[in-house]
DNA sequence: ACACCACTACGTACGCTGTACGTAACTACG
DNA sequence: CGTAGTTACGTACAGCGTACGTAGTGGTGT
């Protein structure tokens, strides 16, 4: 059983011992590389984290890096597990499931508005690290109080977790986007909004151009804010009133 | 203003004239452009998506490309607009909006299970083109009979959308990483499992390893559709019950 | 004590990527 | 009818992931 050398077969990374003892001691550690990739891509977007910018990050060559990591995929788990590291739900469980589940939700958006790659590779399924299990367990035990069974809470986190991405993925998705484009984000963000605002002026789409006309674009932050809040709110009652539906 | 010319300001594809009628008429269209790289994409993954594979694939030089679309992030965006084009709905609106809600969700999630790439590329904000602008338009119109402001509705439509997209995530993750990786998903799957089995098994995770005992790894087909329609249900009933939270 | 060999380190090289730029042919408009 | 805008596309460059070879290091078994 290798440790860090060349391997063969099926296996995840965190099943891979970090150090057997034999050879020479590493010069670094799994945490080290995943601190600098993070470092990278909270910088310059998750695209600018390549082998070779890591490897110059924390100072050695390039293929020394598949000493520590497998593959570059695998190095992408590192970062999951090292942004999940952040939650700070330390306060968890209080007794009030409710409120615990709002802190869970406000915990995790701003760690992935910290960390806008999170999205992206959430969604890419690098979903179990041991960070993102103590996470889980901890949220778990702040559910205890809901009478529920063990699949629907874990359905409830599930869904807690989906929605919170798929709401900062909205938040960030401009500013991502103008990363890969010789422009900044407002003027991505404008000729998008144009576009858009032309769209539903056309009157091909009555029923979404009234929506939207009643209800602004939530370009600000308190407009995202108490979207945000009302959505996590719905969610909870969701499982409050107790219904599944047929 | 230069259709399919070099670009230089920022710009949406869909603005962009697809012809102005000068020069010699183009052997191709964005159409059927789209419809390559989505095979591609079925057949081998979003990153076999390149420009010269989508180039010899409709059979132009790689950079005769670069005149119908001036970006490749452009090239996803149409990609998304291909896919948004198969989502059927004609039915709607029938009048119960709870009913087709469901609809509209069991189509999604085809949709997104056929194209695994497209919850890659929706999370990565290629979110509004003329296609998912129709599809929103008549959901909108499937919404009427809401009693609920035009905001609501549109919060519970990208909830559903965000759920859908969480759970074919989660659905088709571990054959989606296995193209990146030479063992079979098969394989990349049983890994996983017996890594997620080992840690549950630690007792480190008390609360979750329960809930897990209790109600099995979701890996059949028939759990997931079961899953997937109990997390719709409740998102209806949370804007059914017409409750905002606080 | 010493040989062995797993391990660290890393340079070179290959095949791939997106795309800037130059050039030649073509066609609708002033 | 010239000319400007377009289509087509080859060449070239910088960057990517990583297979492979090789040199050195240090715990382990004899």
């Amino acid at each position: 059983m290798p440790a860090g050398g060349r391997s063969a077969g099926p296996e995840v990374i965190w099943t891979r011992p970090e150090r057997t003892g034999r050879g020479p001691r590493p010069a670094h550690t799994r945490a080290e590389i995943a601190r600098a990739a993070v470092r990278i891509a909270d910088a310059d977007g998750i695209e600018a984290v390549s082998m070779r910018r890591v490897a110059a990050e924390i100072g050695c060559g390039t293929m020394s890096l598949y000493n520590y990591v497998p593959r570059k995929e695998d190095l992408y788990e590192l970062m999951v597990d090292a942004a999940a590291e952040e939650h700070d739900l330390s306060a968890l469980p209080t007794g009030d499931w409710r409120a615990d589940m709002l802190t869970v939700a406000r915990d995790t958006r701003d760690l992935m508005r910290r960390h806008p790659w999170l999205t992206r590779l959430l969604s890419a399924a690098y979903g179990f690290t041991p960070n993102t299990l103590r996470h889980l367990e901890r949220c778990m035990a702040a559910l205890e109080g809901l009478d529920a069974t063990g699949g629907a809470k874990l359905e409830l986190l599930s869904m807690i977790n989906g929605s919170v991405m798929a709401f900062v993925s909205n938040e960030v998705a401009a500013a991502e986007r103008a990363r890969a484009v010789p422009w900044t984000p407002e003027e991505e963000q404008a000729v998008r909004n144009a576009y858009l605002t032309a769209e539903l002026g056309s009157g091909r789409y009555p029923h979404l151009a009234a929506a939207v006309a009643e209800n602004p674009a939530p370009t600000g932050p308190h407009d995202y804010e108490a979207a945000f809040e009302r959505a996590v709110g719905r969610l909870l009652d969701a499982f409050d009133h107790g219904g599944s539906t047929a």
